[in-house]
Parts: C-alpha cells; structure tokens; sequence
DNA sequence: CCTCAATGTTAATGTTTGGTTAATAGATTA
DNA sequence: TAATCTATTAACCAAACATTAACATTGAGG
C-alpha cells in the first residue's frame, strides 16, 4: 500500500512530444496514462486514481485551464502541473486561481519536470495529510508549532502567532528553499487574490522577517513578481 | 494480563477499498468486521461491542451521519471516525454534532489513520472507562475530584466547583498543554454553540482562571479564534 | 538613467474576539 | 419563604487581528 510507483495523468495533444514525455516518466518509475486532449482526459481522469496531473494549456476542444476545473470539482487535492509556452502573467494567476500547483514553460528541461513532480508530490503529500498532522516545523534553530500557533527560539519566550502569520509561515516552511508563488497563498490564505489582500501579505511578509531575525541564518527572499523564498543558510 | 486486539468496525460502501483497508487494520493488529452500507452496519453494530467505529460519510441507503447517530443512541461512548472527501466546516460541525469523535479526509496516509486510530481510541478510554471512569487530575499542585467535583490545593480548604465549572475544567485538563478547541468544550458540555453559550464559557474561563491562581505555574491560555489551553509551567 | 510597478515598512483604523464584573433569573435547599 | 447556588445575559473595556493608507525603496525594462 506503499511502494507502488506513482500514477501520473498526462494530457497533452502533440502526439509526438506526448508519447516521448510518457516514455520518459516511465523510465522513472511512473505509471503513465496519455490522453491526447481535454475530453479524453477528463474521461480517464474519472476512471481511475491519480497522484498527479501534468496538463497541456493549448489544446482543442477543451483547454487546460476548463480541464483543471473539472478536475478539481472532482478532486481538490491532486496536485496539477500545467504545460506552456507562454509566460503572461494572466495565464500563470489564471493557473493558480483553479488550483495549479506549478507552472513549466516549453521547452523545459525535462530533469527539471522530473525534479518538481518529486517536489510536489511529496509537498501534497503533508499538506492533505489529515487535518493539523503536519503541524510542526523546524526553521533553522526555531520551532513552528502551527497548532498552538506559536514559534519557538531557543532562550527565548514562544512567539505568539496569529492566525494569517502562522498560515503564511507555515505554508513557506512548506515550500522551503523553493518559490511559494504569491498567488498560491493569495488564493489559499486570503481566498482572494486582489491589490489589496496582496499588500495585506506583504505586511504579513514584514511582521514573519521581524520574528525570523532572532536566527540570521534564516531569512525570507523576494522573488520579484514571483513570490517568496524561505531560505536557511548553513 | 493478555490484551485483546482491538475491535473495529468499518462502513465502507466503496467494496474495493473497504477490502484494502480492512487487510491494512488486520495487519496491524485489529479485529475487523466490515459493512458494505449503513443498514448492513448497524445491523452488525447492534451484534457485538466494537472499540470503534470508521463509518465513510458518502454511502447509499443511509449515509454515516445518520448512522452515527444510530450507533450514538445504543452507545454513548464509542469512539467514531468518519471519512469523507469533503471539508466542508458544516460538514465537520454537524459530525461533531452527532459525536464524532475525529475526521479524516479522503485519500489519507494509511498510517495517519493508524496513529489516529491509536489515539482516540486511547484518549477514550481514559475519558470513559465504565467502571473506573478517569475522575481524578494532578495539575500541576492542584488535584482535581471531578466526582465529588473538588479542587484541591495544598493547605487550603477544598473549593468546590458547580457542574458547568467541573466538566470545563475537566475538560481542560484531559487536553492538558493542548488545544481545547472553544467548538469541542460547547457541543460537549453546553450542547450548542452560539453567541450566548459561547459568552457563558468564557464567564467560566474567568472563573476557573480566579481559582488557578493559587498555583501560578499553572495557567490557562487562549488561542485567539480557536480555544484555550491549560499549561503547567516546570 | 528614467519611469512604473512591485515590494518594504510603519502607522492608523475598524472589526471581532475575549476578559471581567455585575445584574438577572431559575433552581435548590435550609 | 428566605437564603443559596447556579447559569445566563448584559455591559463595558481591552486585546488581538486584519486591512488600508501613506510613504520609502528597489528592481525591471525601455
């Protein structure tokens, strides 16, 4: 109930790129079904069980985006990775607000795919444990502890977190040394993705560094028009 | 002493996966009796004493929260466990409702399940052991009497706690150094949860707080929008 | 290097939640 | 029936929170 390799859903309509990407993922260890577009692979979607969906964005009849919404309806946890050439902002947010949980621009480096897919499933795989399971965190020499929200320091009195601080915290130590997308946790978070909520987390984002000082060695980057990377030096 | 294995019952309309799962619980040292649906459920509850209960929310016929409530009239104590793909917050509250006793969200780590499981099953007993029911606390130099519903502290008469102040405390001190979610203490001890008995409650948080202090390593805090939290300083 | 958009930062504002004491009302007991 | 105990409700204030505003700084692209 443990070891099986993992099932990925791949739908992408250039039947060439396609089956070469299908081969590739199974040399690495991954059961892979093909569908060549969005019809096709909302029906085997619903046949069966994925540990992930990698979605071309173009393709006729349905697109990615209407595909990831059908999807979702069905299953708010499986992890959605999108396939594109372009790079507009509107498509990325598009993305994010129908619950994407990457993005690859073509042509990409197929390593790097392979690299995410690990991430990412292993990311999903705390976050939709059950309830608060995964609720505690090691950052540097602190300790998050996202129940009780409060974070510890060594020395130091716990640090009382409020409800938005202790989502954001956790949803970066989540992310750790990789890009959480500010729209990820604008969407999650906030519920909403706006000018406004979106300085709201930058406010946020001051009031997480002012706590993180106490450790220098940690530290909370911006990633210009990306989002934010929580990074512990060594 | 030999202890027994653990009895369970599992409702699970899902044939395929209630195979699977019962194997899994088998291998790990349970006693599994699997329904098929909620009537073939109950049937089988009124049959035998289970530890537990793992009722899936989603079944035909008659669904788990209706179930629930069955299992809940012919015995009060039982732990039960829904699964359900939803996370709904009125989903969970009206499980709670029907004394659910904890969630888990489809499809979960069957080891979370397992730890879960252990758990409850443990703090139940403690909550509920028929004959010698657990009706006595050590916090920190108080001890507690929630039979004869007094507290003690060294050198002082006895205070004696009226109902309401008796089960909160009790309460408190099940969950001792935890969260004791606001929600969990009105469903259980008020029977409701709204504005007023939620005011009432924190009356009896005052209270308790006065007769605390005796002992000023002990401490009850609150966790802003989620409940409180009794810790006894070393 | 100029300009606009994104981000950093601090403070003010408004709302919700909690802490506390007292008044009220019902129930129980002397 | 009066005295007491209990739980609820009211009233008022304080703390916690999230948002919004205002202004400063930084970064990217022309």
């Amino acid at each position: 109930m443990e070891k099986e390799n993992k099932k990925i859903l791949l739908v992408e309509d250039d039947q060439n790129f396609g089956a070469i990407l299908k081969d590739y993922l199974m040399l690495n260890d991954f059961d892979v079904i093909l569908a060549k577009n969005g019809m096709e692979g909302f029906e085997k979607f619903k046949k069966e069980t994925f540990d992930m969906c990698i979605l071309d964005v173009m393709m006729p009849y349905k697109d990615g985006y209407t595909l990831a919404k059908e999807i979702r309806e069905k299953n708010k946890d499986v992890p959605i990775i999108f396939l594109t050439a372009k790079t507009m902002k509107e498509d990325v947010l598009k993305g994010y607000k129908v619950g994407a949980d990457d993005y690859l621009n073509k042509p990409f480096d197929s390593d790097v795919l392979l690299a995410k897919i690990r991430t990412i499933i292993q990311r999903k795989a705390i976050e939709t444990k059950p309830e608060n399971l995964k609720f505690e965190f090691e950052i540097g020499k602190f300790h998050l502890n996202s129940k009780l929200r409060f974070l510890n320091f060594p020395g130091n009195e716990p640090i009382k977190l409020s409800p938005k601080e202790n989502e954001l915290l956790k949803m970066l130590a989540l992310y750790e040394d990789d890009l959480m997308p500010r729209e990820l946790a604008l969407t999650k978070i906030w519920r909403d993705d706006n000018y406004f909520t979106s300085r709201s987390m930058d406010v946020y984002i001051a009031k997480i560094r002012k706590y993180l000082k106490l450790d220098e060695k940690v530290e909370v980057l911006n990633i210009h028009g990306e989002g934010f990377r929580l990074v512990v030096h060594k």
